[in-house]
DNA sequence: TGGCTTTTGTACCAATCAGTCTAATAATGT
DNA sequence: ACATTATTAGACTGATTGGTACAAAAGCCA
């Protein structure tokens, strides 16, 4: 091995990333992704084989330190309630203060599952699935603490919450407005009564 | 004039539409969109102005003929809770049966809306807005009724339940199977309790 | 039949796409 | 210092992108 890289790996995946995240898939260039690493054509074919295995890097790398980060620091508060509560407020206020109107890369990427193979494929489906059973063991520790009522069923409410976050980063991309978007997770805590 | 049109412009739009819808505005081609409807490189220029208004055309008979003309046929049904219901069942029944799985163009558009111009944002929104406004004269109908509860709140909730179809539409593209979707279902007819 | 207008078929455009290739470069081990 | 070897810089590929130009074809009206 002659001498380690010039760059930062995980520096260029996060720079990469944040072009998917922004433009979606098909609509990010290798000249978009060179201009927002900073390396070369080759050095960017080198170190990750095309774009299509970069999408993938990303795409872990988000699962990973985003969606599955954020559940951790969720976990510390106590109350299940305010757990849910918490994340939908966080949601809300990524969507408010984006310029970019990002969204969530998995979300994203969730709409346009029938163009990509099944590899990135079930990367989706996983990390989705690790919101809904985060969502669901929340329900069930507050249904056994007695602060959440009996009648809820958790694995269906733990999806339907995974589909108000949906419609959140969805519509929060334009088409609705803060307040819109704050009734949605009003209703969500209905939910959990 | 010399004389009409050889080609029905309502079925080139329709064709067109079914492109858009499945692929997305990016990912459709000009090559897709001769090849889908027929017709040559210069009579599609020449009846309209190009992919963009093209676009602009499809999405527009989307919403008039798909979306609204759903709502429309809704309305039938005398009972709210049941339209709400049918309303659910015909999604996901949608989302179930579509070999190509594309979901709604309207929320497809939603996600990308971001990346388009001003006139497109409007349509979408204008779009999303009468689902929500349908939903909410719903939920204000049955309750002026006595048959769906007074301390729903008919602006939020219809407005979640917009969020929950959103969500389905999406994770129907192949995230979530049957039994999820209809979970997400089951909860929003808990919201209109 | 002979203009007239519009549509149509096709050639063409520059720009961009993802990806390859090679030669120059630079750091390491000896 | 020298050979080894991975990384670079950048030219280059063929295919495809959305869009234009233009001549031939086709209907209408006189």
């Amino acid at each position: 091995m002659p001498w380690e890289k010039t760059f930062d790996v995980q520096d260029v995946v996060d720079k990469a990333m944040q072009v998917f995240w922004a433009k979606g898939y098909v609509d990010t260039s290798i000249a978009d992704l060179l201009e927002a690493t900073g390396l070369k054509r080759s050095s960017l074919y080198n170190a990750f084989g095309g774009k299509r295995d970069l999408f993938v890097k990303a795409l872990c790398k988000y699962d990973r330190e985003t969606s599955r980060a954020t559940l951790s620091r969720l976990e510390e508060i106590e109350d299940p309630r305010q757990v849910i509560q918490t994340l939908f407020e966080g949601v809300i206020q990524e969507a408010l203060s984006d310029p970019d109107q990002k969204g969530c890369l998995l979300v994203n990427t969730s709409l346009e599952l029938p163009t990509h193979d099944k590899e990135i494929q079930t990367i989706v489906k996983t990390g989705l699935r690790a919101v809904e059973a985060f969502l669901q063991r929340q329900i069930e520790l507050g249904q056994a603490r007695s602060e959440l009522p009996e009648f809820i069923n958790p694995q269906e409410t733990a999806k339907a919450l995974v589909a108000l976050i949906t419609g959140i980063r969805v519509l929060g991309r334009g088409a609705f407005e803060e307040s819109a978007l704050r009734s949605i997770a009003a209703q969500a805590l209905r939910l959990i009564a």
